[in-house]
DNA sequence: CTAGGGTTAG
């Protein structure tokens, strides 16, 4: 009677417990109902433990190593069990560890099935070292899986991930009936490679094609930047969906195209379709890159009226908007007030933000908040607090928390981090300081740590050390156009006119294109991109005239042009039309022709603002009463009363 | 329990 008693107890136990798993939705709870499993010995079920673990695993937040060490008490786990693990860790920030638990499984003589290699394979996708890959290839075909549909396609995208299109094809061959989604994997790994071709191929001869294959083929051309076949593919699109839309105006936004951006959003309210946050958080991006501040005043208008704004990733896109478009401001009151939830992205931005705008103090004091709020930093909040501090120029304090985020929060530094600290110093103007802490980086430096390294030398009028630098650079990333730039501008300032031929003539002689300068500005909610080119039109025209015109009372006024940044070798009155040329002054100029007294011009550069133009933007502000903000590519120069924000960066580069 | 596309921070 007893022993029944105990039993019918166990299986009522055993329902319950399983009934309080499928409710199951936060770490404390699953511990609770594991500790309540553990009293009654039900932790040893296979099944109570499986559930257990697969809940741990894959559906809770920061519950993996919770997962991890559920799993080691398990005495015999079953090839579920493994697979649960191995499943879990594989999409972790860990993935490493799902090849562990994957080998683990061997040595303990449980074969792996086709879950196993599955989940395994994406495991290897996700990870750094490209030697797993092969061997896991390898043992799929010891094991005689290499035909399985479902292996075969995670083996395609794991080498499309990897860039090794030859042997995506291998596994896609292998598939003997591939299915529509083995078709868009090998797509995917052709435009990994940038094959275009080889995808339209591929395209041409699918069997069948759903709205995947379609949007796999917007998204590769647009990330090919061939912007043309995008949109003709996408007008010729059977049934377009949610994610085509996205893809439009992401794929555009991300070519500097903000205007067919906008395009594609407001033709998808046209079509009576609702935007979801992808496609609000794309063309908030487009927003924040164009610096269309109006524009994204409305986004901000309709987000709130279609109740959007409580989804944590529009929230964090409003924000960046509106701090990339020089409202810093609204950033602060989106952040503070209108995100009720904040996550890591959300706190990063605003330091970020706050970085951006010269507030370095304020950042490290929201630093500190968000831990009080228990929210834990990862690497690249560090990155923008270590940002924040190299442009406010608080060593003491950037060189703490450089050494903190291994030490306390356990966090790796990575090249970038060190990037920071290269930026630090040499802002500062120690240079020796940041060539001696680059020689002793644990990493080989790349060419974007150099480059830091040479625009310090650029600030503080080094020729010395940026020669040395160019040596690195010419061995790492011979063919970047800014650094031929800078490195002129470096001779130009020194009066080294020879070397500045001589960095001219290498320039020409590799071919290398300087990166085309553009500058936008938002008049009336539409806005206007202008290019140094030759080309005419009408904006451009007015926005000349009136250039002139302002030239003119400048020059009344006692400017005098600052030509000694223009590339040397052509005549005076060339280098003065060549400066009148730069995209920032008639985007200024088409702002005070078009724009009422009152309102302040913004101006988005996507290079760094010249001398010159600084120069100009401070006089226009004194003699024309303006308030001119300009982002260029590394900070924002906020001109008013003839002064600016960055605290003259530039003048150390003239003396 | 499995595979494919779009997403914010540097």
């Amino acid at each position: 009677m007893r022993c029944r008693g105990i039993r019918h107890m166990s299986i009522n136990h055993h329902l319950q417990c399983i009934s309080l798993l499928r409710d199951c939705k936060t770490l404390s709870h699953l511990k609770q109902i594991h500790a309540h499993a553990s009293k009654t010995g039900l932790d040893a079920d296979p099944l109570i433990a499986g559930k257990l673990l697969l809940l741990a695993a894959t559906t809770l937040a920061d519950a993996l190593d919770y997962s991890r060490r559920l799993f080691s008490h398990i005495p015999s786990p079953d090839p579920f069990m493994y697979n649960t693990l191995i499943r879990g860790l594989s999409e972790s920030d860990h993935p490493h560890h799902s090849l562990l638990t994957y080998n683990q499984m061997r040595r303990d003589s449980v074969p792996p099935d086709s879950f196993s290699f599955a989940f395994v394979l994406k495991a290897a996708a996700n990870c750094k070292s490209p030697n797993v890959g092969w061997q896991l290839h390898s043992h799929v075909i010891h094991h005689g899986f290499e035909s399985h549909l479902f292996v075969g396609t995670t083996l395609v995208s794991m080498y499309a991930e990897r860039g090794c299109l030859a042997s995506a094809r291998k596994a896609f061959d292998d598939i003997p009936q591939p299915n529509v989604v083995a078709w868009n994997a090998i797509v995917t790994a052709c435009f990994r490679v940038d094959d275009v071709e080889g995808a339209e191929r591929l395209f041409e001869r699918m069997p069948w094609k759903n709205s995947t294959s379609w949007n796999v083929m917007l998204a590769g051309y647009t990330k090919a930047g061939e912007l043309g076949s995008a949109r003709s593919l996408f007008l010729s699109m059977p049934n377009k969906d949610a994610v085509s839309w996205s893809t439009m105006i992401t794929g555009f936004a991300s070519n500097g195209l903000f205007g067919d951006a906008f395009g594609f959003f407001r033709e998808l309210l046209r079509e009576g379709c609702r935007p979801n946050e992808v496609s609000l958080t794309g063309v908030l991006s487009a927003c924040a890159q164009a610096g269309a501040l109006e524009s994204g005043k409305i986004l901000h208008a309709h987000i709130e009226k279609a109740g959007l704004g409580s989804i944590i990733s529009v929230g964090n896109a409003l924000l960046d908007m509106y701090a990339r478009c020089g409202g810093i401001l609204m950033a602060s009151r989106v952040f503070d007030w209108e995100m009720e939830k904040k996550s890591i992205v959300s706190w990063t931005s605003m330091i970020a933000a706050l970085a951006m705008h010269g507030y370095g103090e304020e950042a490290i004091q929201l630093f500190h908040k968000m831990e009080e709020h228990r929210m834990r930093p990862d690497g690249i909040t560090f990155i923008s607090v270590l940002y924040a501090c190299s442009h406010s120029g608080l060593m003491e304090q950037g060189h703490k928390f450089f050494q903190e985020m291994e030490s306390t929060y356990g966090i790796e530094r990575s090249i970038e981090h060190y990037g920071c600290m290269v930026d630090l110093y040499g802002r500062a103007g120690l240079l020796d300081k940041a060539y001696e802490f680059i020689t002793n980086m644990p990493m080989k430096p790349n060419a974007i740590i150099w480059r830091t390294l040479l625009g310090a030398c650029s600030i503080h009028g080094n020729v010395r050390l940026a020669e040395h630098v160019r040596e690195k650079l010419s061995e790492l990333d011979p063919s970047d156009s800014g650094d031929y730039v800078l490195l002129s501008n470096i001779y130009a300032v020194a009066g080294k006119w020879k070397d500045v031929a001589s960095v001219r003539r290498s320039m020409s002689e590799q071919r290398i294109q300087k990166t085309p300068g553009w500058s936008s500005i938002e008049v009336d909610k539409v806005v206007y991109t202008f290019v140094a080119s030759d080309d005419i039109s009408d904006v451009k025209e007015e926005a000349h005239k009136k250039l002139t015109e302002v030239m003119l009372r400048l020059k009344m006024e006692g400017y005098v042009p600052e030509i000694m940044s223009v590339l040397h070798d052509v005549e005076e009155e060339e280098k003065e039309d060549a400066i009148l040329r730069h995209s920032e002054k008639l985007a200024v100029a088409f702002g005070l022709a078009r724009m009422h007294g009152e309102s302040v011009i913004r101006i988005v550069k996507n290079l760094r603002i010249c001398p010159d133009c600084h120069t100009v933007m401070k006089l226009i502000s004194k003699v024309y009463k303006r308030e001119i903000v300009v982002r260029d590519r590394s900070r924002f120069h906020s001109f008013s009363e003839g002064s600016c924000s960055c605290r003259d960066y530039w003048e150390q580069l003239k003396s």
